[in-house]
DNA sequence: GGAATAAGTGAGCATATATTCAAATGTAAG
DNA sequence: CTTACATTTGAATATATGCTCACTTATTCC
């Protein structure tokens, strides 16, 4: 008998099934990771600046300028994209110019909008 | 000559290039509702509770013992995966019994794993 | 070297959010 | 009807996060 206080306590489903589905589970750290992944994503300034990156590389006051915010606010965000290798960037004098590091971000993107225009 | 304080003064890049990538983004809304998407997607405990979903539909119950989380703490987060249409269910005598809503999120979640996985 | 500009950084603040706890609702069984 | 259980909901709290502002760093041009 199941005495953990948040089991079901009935049969709601066939035992089995759930521990089935416990093991077949990645790893918490894996998922984790997705997870982080996902959030880097989840920001409306992020998305922008991946959206434009996508057209053609850009240096951080061209974004901030097509953004219509300031340059720290976009240099922050391109922190955390970095973090993720969502982008990467080369120095070119004074700019630094960034692009989108790997194609698996524009097909997130694709398929993101996909399901936003079901 | 741009007077804009945060526009590039100098010609670190082709203003026209800013100019066309702005005409091209998508509208500030789709990519409002594309980062609402990702950030509901940006959480350890939803990314969980979908990846478990991905095997088998699920009561409240068994998610909360599979996730060794407390159902009220995973009911919360299943309200923010339908309000999103991740998630659909139909209840059954007490239970309500979960499963993915579409096959976008199955997508989404193989891109991501590539591309945590790289 | 000194001024000017692009970019990055850190602190602070205001907001968003995930969990817990307590309570309410809905359903089934005795 | 009463009890039990699955689920949902609302309030409260603790934490995370995005932007601003001030400052620093790096590079170019005079």
């Amino acid at each position: 008998m199941d005495n953990r206080p948040d089991a079901c306590q009935t049969e709601c489903m066939n035992p089995e099934i759930a521990a089935a589905v416990g093991a077949r589970m990645e790893s918490e750290e894996t998922l984790f990771h997705l997870a982080e992944l996902f959030k880097a994503l989840g920001d409306s300034t992020r998305v922008r600046i991946l959206h434009a990156l996508s057209f053609s590389e850009l240096c951080v006051c061209a974004l901030a300028d097509i953004l219509d915010m300031s340059s720290s606010a976009v240099s922050h965000q391109l922190r955390v994209l970095r973090s993720h290798k969502l982008v990467k960037y080369r120095k070119d004098g004074k700019n630094a110019i960034y692009s989108l590091d790997d194609m698996h971000v524009h097909t997130l993107f694709e398929q993101g909008l996909q399901h936003v225009n079901e």
